[in-house]
DNA sequence: CAAATAGTGTCTCTAAGACACTATAGG
DNA sequence: CCTATAGTGTCTTAGAGACACTATTTG
C-alpha cells in the first residue's frame, strides 16, 4: 500500500487546569508548520518505534513538550477526514488530560498559554471542535464521577472540591448535599490529623481514595 | 515520511442485534489474510479517496460487506499498538452499530454469524477486547438513554421495549417504574390508532420520538 | 368467565435540594 | 463576642422499587 493511501495519524491533547478557578486549556504556540506560531492543542506524531499505543504517545508528548506527568489522561474521540489537516487525509486521536495548577507552577508553564474555555481564540485544524467535545465530556462526567478532583492538588478541603465541581459542571450545588454525596460515594478520605488553617475555623484536608476515576452508581 | 513510519489505520464495527432476545454481535468469517476464514468483527480500510471521515468508512463498510443501513452508529474508542495486528503498528477506530433483527432478516444475514456476547469464540486481533468495551458502553448507556430501542423495529410495544432494556442492562426492571420513566422522559410516542393484537388484550404500539439517541438527565 | 397480558394506583424508601442550625478558629 | 468559614440536622420533594389492583382481549 502506497504512503498516499495511508492516513496521517497524530495525537492531540486537551490539557486542562484551573487558572484562578476558571477551567482553562493549554494552547501553546505551534513550533512548526503548518500554522507555526499559532496557538493550538498540544500534539505530536505517533512514533511507531517506541510508542506502545496511542496513550503512550500522549504521555510521551506531554513529557517532551510540557515536561509533565499528568494524574489523569483519557482518550476522548478520534477526529478524521481529508480537510482537517492541510497535509492530507488525517486521523487525530484526541485525549483529555487534567493537571493541578500547582504541578504546572512547579514545571514553569508560561509557554503553555492556559486559556479560559469560554474565551478561545480562533484555532487551526478542528481544534475548536475537539475542545468543545472535551468540555462536553468533562461536564457530563463531572456529575457522576471523581473527575474534577484531578484538577486539585493531592490534598484539598471540602470547600475547594465543592468549588471545582461547580466550576466544571457550570452550576451551583448545595453545600450540604454535595458533602453527603461525596462522602457516601467514598470518593475521598480525610488526611488524618491534617487541617488547613486560615483566618477562621480550620478545614479538614482530604485526598482521593483512589488514584483512578471513580464513577457513581446510576439506576434507570 | 516513509510508509513504515505511518501506522496502518482500519475501522472495526461491533454490529449488535437481538437474536431470540439475546444480545449478539456479528462475527462473519474473514475473507482474506491475516486470519482468513476465522470469525472476526466487520471491518475495513479507510479509503482516503472517497471517505469523508471514519464514520463514513464505517457506513461504507457496513453497506458493502453486509448490505446494511443501520439506524444507530457510534464511535467507541481507538485501539492501537505494534502487536494487535501482525501487519505492523496499527490503529483501529472501533464503532458500535445497532440494527433490528427484522432489518437483518430482509437482507439475508446468515453470513454475518450473529453470536451471543456471552459465548464468544476465540477472536483474532484484539477483537475480544473491543467487544468487551462495546458491551460495557452499551450496558452503561442503556441505563440513561434511548439506546436499546434501536435494537427494535420501528414500531414496538412497551413489553418489547422493557424486555430489550432488561436484556441489554442485564438486570430485572420493575414494569411499572420502567413505563413511568420512559414516558416521563419523552423517549417514545404512541403510534396513534395502532395496536398489536395477539391472543389477549392488545398492546399500544410506540415509536422513538427522535431518530437520534436521547440521554436522560442526571444530577449530582 | 377463565386465562393471560396490558396498564394503573399507591406505599415505601432513598437521596437530592433548601435552609437553618451548631462548631471553631482569629481578631 | 463578633465575624467568617466549617460542618450537621431536618424538612420537603422527586423518583425508583415493590406490588397489588384494574382493564381488555381471546377462547
Amino acid at each position: 500500500m502506497a504512503e498516499a493511501h495511508r492516513p496521517i495519524v497524530t495525537v492531540d491533547i486537551a490539557l486542562f487546569s484551573l487558572q484562578q478557578g476558571v477551567l482553562s486549556v493549554a494552547l501553546p504556540a505551534r513550533d512548526r508548520d503548518p500554522y507555526a506560531g499559532q496557538p493550538a492543542l498540544v500534539g505530536g506524531w505517533i512514533h511507531v518505534e517506541e510508542d506502545a499505543d496511542a496513550t503512550a504517545t500522549a504521555f510521551r508528548v506531554l513529557r517532551q513538550k510540557a515536561g509533565l506527568r499528568v494524574p489523569y489522561l483519557e482518550q476522548l474521540y478520534s477526529f478524521s477526514g481529508p480537510v482537517r489537516d492541510p497535509r492530507g487525509w488525517s486521523v487525530s486521536i484526541a485525549f483529555i488530560a487534567l493537571v493541578p495548577m500547582a504541578t504546572l507552577a512547579e514545571v514553569g508553564h508560561t509557554e503553555l498559554r492556559l486559556t479560559s474555555v469560554d474565551a478561545l481564540p480562533p484555532l487551526p485544524f478542528d481544534h475548536a471542535e475537539i475542545i468543545k467535545a472535551a468540555v462536553r465530556r468533562l461536564r457530563g462526567k463531572a456529575t457522576y464521577s471523581s473527575l474534577p478532583a484531578f484538577l486539585l492538588p493531592e490534598h484539598f478541603t471540602m470547600a475547594e472540591l465543592h468549588a471545582v465541581y461547580q466550576q466544571v459542571i457550570g452550576t451551583q450545588l448545595d453545600r450540604a448535599s454535595f458533602r453527603r454525596k461525596i462522602m457516601d460515594q467514598g470518593v475521598i478520605e480525610p488526611v488524618t490529623g491534617r487541617q488547613r488553617t486560615g483566618h477562621f475555623r480550620p478545614a479538614q484536608l482530604y485526598r482521593l481514595a483512589d488514584a483512578k476515576l471513580l464513577q457513581f452508581e446510576r439506576t434507570i
